[in-house]
DNA sequence: TACATTTGTATCGTATACGATATAATTGTA
DNA sequence: TACAATTATATCGTATACGATACAAATGTA
């Protein structure tokens, strides 16, 4: 057991570089976005319509981990930068359905440079980015 | 070479996950820390205190990779809260040191607890998480 | 069919993050 | 020693995050 002066140590933390990791990776997201004109979670937004369009606020904020507080505003401002629509369903009236504008649709053949451009820039062999992906999912299933 | 068309998805992401886990592990923080009365980030500024107190502003930004646009208002909350002290250098006056107030040496007490605590609700192995600590660290490193 | 419950979004308030910029103190240097 | 460059914080604007709550539409049920 470790001593009492050792369990706070921020070296010791978990967490600590989890939230580094994250938030100093979405930094190096910001120059290549830029050239989009995306934000970060507005490119995850992307990247889950570019996967399957036309999808409810829910199926997003499922997708993504996010909740409506998050998304709401996230997707209006998508909206006025004319990369999606959102539409009220007919079916459910209380359900909302985001589709890409052609905007939207045409941004994913410039979108494709990106991840690539972003792994050079990352300090992890193919191995280890494998290896790091699978425990991160595995953390997150278990939350 | 994968397909354009898989270069896009969710899943294939590194990103995805590592800002996903970040978020879902400090929600998991949240409950415990709101006992201390601290938010998560304001906890990373008490564990770099509780080390090391008498700091400045840019030593506790080196060491949470941090910029003075997020430390300055999180520390003035903080002094609010009567946790720390924010106190003008006269050695040099453009430097400001932090100080633990009695109160804020005092939650670290409390704080022994919360380490073990988390450790609970995650769902990775002890050798896991020390595999995920070292591949975070090297990402962090290389950035 | 009234009505309680659930569901899907939205709103509000607060606390980060961070790029860009400002400002005052300090340092380096001709 | 004036003065340009650097350094340590602070301020501003914008965009998330998220707990709490509101609200209307849809659903389940007596």
């Amino acid at each position: 057991m470790p001593e009492e002066s050792e369990v706070l140590k921020l070296e010791r933390q978990l967490c600590f570089p989890l939230y580094t990791a994250s938030r100093l990776t979405t930094q190096c997201y910001q120059p290549i976005l830029q050239e989009l004109n995306l934000t970060y979670p507005q490119y995850l937004v992307m990247l889950v319509l570019w996967e399957k369009n036309n999808l409810s606020l829910s199926d997003i904020a499922q997708k993504l981990y996010l909740q409506s507080n998050t998304l709401t505003p996230l997707l209006k401002r998508m909206e006025e930068l004319g990369l999606l629509t959102r539409i009220r369903s007919k079916q459910d009236e209380r359900s909302i359905c985001i589709s890409l504008t052609e905007k939207g649709e045409t941004l994913k053949t410039q979108a494709e440079q990106v991840p690539s451009k972003l792994m050079q820039q990352i300090s992890l062999t193919r191995d280890e980015a494998i290896q790091l992906h699978t425990l991160l999912y595995k953390l997150i299933q278990g939350s």
